[in-house]
DNA sequence: ATAGGGTTAG
């Protein structure tokens, strides 16, 4: 009878895929006084710990309550945690497990140890496990060594890595793709794909990790290549150049790619899911995330941790602040920091300075411990919210209550929280008293501010810093120039254009994108004429005729680099691409849908007067992202207040 | 039960 409800525990548990199912099997099991069954508890620690995403805790509670946990329950855990947010855990399971005289570490124990080792890129860790190894007279053990060539390659130490693999036995390919994996970690290509040509045989994995060396070095060329040539591919691959188009902001193909896997017949797993929402939250492509999370629902991956993570992170990139919210809120359980941190962003990305602010404070009362993200981000929300007291208290806490020492980010952040308020001379003194050298970023920062507010004397001041330290930055030419135009100053304007003409600056060109039917449609300033950028000019000229007619529109034309004559500036002005993409979508979008445009550069003055008539003229909502916050107008007005 | 892919800011 017992016999029988141990088998019906086993293949349940065989089919469990989520925690609150394993968590009604577990209680069955009590049920049944089977949870000292080793078989069984050793099924269950292994689903919690290893195969179910975001368990680990439920698998430490487990395994506390266990008596006399054996040698596979504790190797279990120990993978588990090696794997988790916090790896040194599975380092401390690890030390308690030799004060255990009746289940010593064997080769899987320390295998699992050394990956939690490379996975804090532990050094000192790794050594000292490589010499209980030795110890024991595990370190010949092929598992053992293959693990240790691997987190010597992460902890940096390639060439080691290289003397471990070339004084083993017979190295098998994975030991192979191990060393490979190292070359790739040291930035040594071309010793990767050395090993590459020697290696005897190749599996699946030695391809995946061509694929992951050469996208995650940027050379996606190579990488694309590889995937073409490659005999077979599974979920990894494909994961892998998603994931890699989407970090180097190819969305496009990020996107195209995806569609591949799941026209191919696929099922895209969770981590193809969480690139291709990565792609969708930097493209701003809202309609492709609302399909993907209508999959991500229907299939269950509700569930996994990450994979909302990354479509809160979607919403709020896309200017849906609400939906990002609620899907933060039935996040199923314990919220973690990258949650807690994509939720502070995206509410500070929209303004909400004073919410973004007690959304921190909850995350304190919930016992999550605010990382240096964190503050970046919040110190982001108050700046752009223009409140400067709550500013100055969070970066005293962060030194002061959390003991986290300033970078160079922190730091911008305050001069851009002084900057965008009009405090230029407090900003300047904070960059000078700061305790690490300002770079270029900084300076950058201020002379933003100096820009919007029209202060050409200390510009002048902080160009020169720039020209030490990044002379070449043609966007610095562009601001300082932008200064000198508004002021009238157009001798200064022309030194400026020479200096840049004779250097062969090239500027940064201006882009936007519109999604209309799931396609993202990029516009460059001054684009050449086809049949889209034809559409997009003739709706153009016709919504700024009834803007001027209707709305009292007057271009700003002060932003404007050349002197030239009024209506050459406007015209210049009226090529920026946001208009051509706003434009484009009141073509071809249904009436009443809110615009969401995305830009890579800051949206000029005159474009921004330009979406708020818009807004009140055809009763229209249109939402913004450019490179610094989002703005939403409607009714003639923008979310900022002006203030960006 | 050794190797490969993972979301947050700048």
């Amino acid at each position: 009878m017992n016999r029988a409800a141990e088998n019906l525990c086993l293949s349940l548990l065989s089919n469990c895929r989520t925690l609150r199912k394993l968590k009604q099997i577990h209680a069955f099991v009590y049920k049944s006084g089977l949870e000292t069954d080793p078989l069984i508890a050793g099924k269950i620690l292994l689903l919690s710990a290893v195969q179910i995403s975001d368990a680990i805790d439920y698998a430490r509670r487990l395994f506390i309550h266990h008596p006399n946990p054996d040698v596979f329950m504790y190797n279990t855990l120990i993978r588990g945690e090696s794997e988790s947010d916090s790896p040194n855990n599975s380092v401390s399971s690890f030390v308690r497990m030799l004060g255990e005289s009746y289940s010593p570490p064997d080769s899987f124990s320390f295998a699992f140890a050394l990956k939690a080792a490379a996975n804090l890129q532990c050094l000192k860790t790794g050594f000292q496990l490589h010499c209980q190894a030795m110890v024991r007279g595990l370190d010949t053990h092929l598992f053992v060594g293959t693990t240790l060539v691997s987190m010597y390659g992460e902890c940096g130490y390639v060439e080691f890595a290289r003397k471990l693999f070339d004084e083993m036995n017979e190295p098998n390919v994975v030991a192979w793709n191990a060393i490979i994996t190292a070359y790739f970690r040291g930035n040594d290509l071309s010793g990767a794909d050395r090993m590459f040509g020697l290696i005897p045989c190749r599996d699946l994995t030695t391809w995946n990790v061509m694929l992951a060396g050469h996208t995650k070095a940027g050379d996606l060329e190579r990488a694309k290549g590889l995937f073409l040539r490659m005999p077979s591919r599974d979920d990894v691959s494909w994961s892998t150049m998603i994931v890699g188009f989407a970090h180097n902001g190819c969305f496009y193909e990020a996107l195209q790619v995806f569609r591949e896997l799941v026209g191919s017949g696929n099922r895209p797993n969770e981590v193809s899911l969480t690139g291709v929402l990565s792609a969708c939250a930097q493209a701003g492509a809202f309609e492709f995330g609302k399909v993907l999370h209508a999959f991500i629902e229907k299939i269950g991956f509700v569930w996994i941790s990450s994979v909302n993570n990354a479509l809160l992170d979607t919403y709020s990139k896309c200017g849906n602040v609400l939906m990002a919210r609620l899907v933060f809120e039935r996040m199923p359980g314990k919220k973690s920091i990258v949650s807690w941190t994509s939720m502070i962003a995206g509410l500070a990305m929209q303004g909400y300075g004073e919410e973004a602010i007690k959304l921190f404070h909850e995350m304190e009362e919930s016992g999550t411990r605010p990382d240096e993200i964190t503050f970046i981000s919040v110190l982001y929300a108050c700046s752009h919210a223009g409140l400067l007291e709550r500013g100055h208290e969070i970066f005293s806490k962060m030194t002061g209550h959390y003991n986290i020492e300033p970078t160079i980010e922190h730091y911008g952040c305050m001069v851009d929280l002084y900057g965008r308020a009009g405090q230029l001379h407090k900003a300047y003194n904070f960059v000078v008293q700061m305790p690490v050298p300002p770079n270029a970023v900084i300076w950058r920062t201020l002379l933003g501010a100096c820009s919007f507010f029209g202060d050409i004397n200390l510009a002048e001041q902080v160009k020169k810093r720039l020209s030490e330290l990044d002379p070449d930055n043609s966007g610095d030419h562009v601001l300082l120039s932008n200064i000198y135009a508004v002021a009238g100053k157009w001798k200064d304007v022309d030194t400026v254009r020479r200096l840049m003409a004779e250097k062969n600056m090239k500027k940064t060109p201006g882009w936007s994108m519109i999604e209309v039917d799931k396609i993202m449609y990029r516009f460059v300033a001054g684009d050449k004429l086809n049949d889209i950028t034809e559409e997009a000019y003739n709706k153009l000229s016709e919504i700024t005729l009834k803007l001027k007619v209707e709305g009292g529109y007057v271009p700003e034309v002060g932003n404007v680099l050349h002197d030239i004559e009024e209506e050459e500036k406007e015209d210049t002005l009226s090529k920026h691409s946001e208009k051509l993409a706003v434009a484009f979508g009141m073509a071809r979008l249904c009436k009443g849908s809110t615009i969401r445009i995305v830009k890579n550069l800051r949206v000029c003055k005159d474009c921004h007067s330009f979406m708020k008539s818009i807004s009140k003229v055809y009763k229209l909502d249109i939402v913004v992202r450019d490179r610094s916050r989002f703005h939403s107008f409607k009714e003639g007005s923008c979310s900022c207040r002006d203030y960006w």
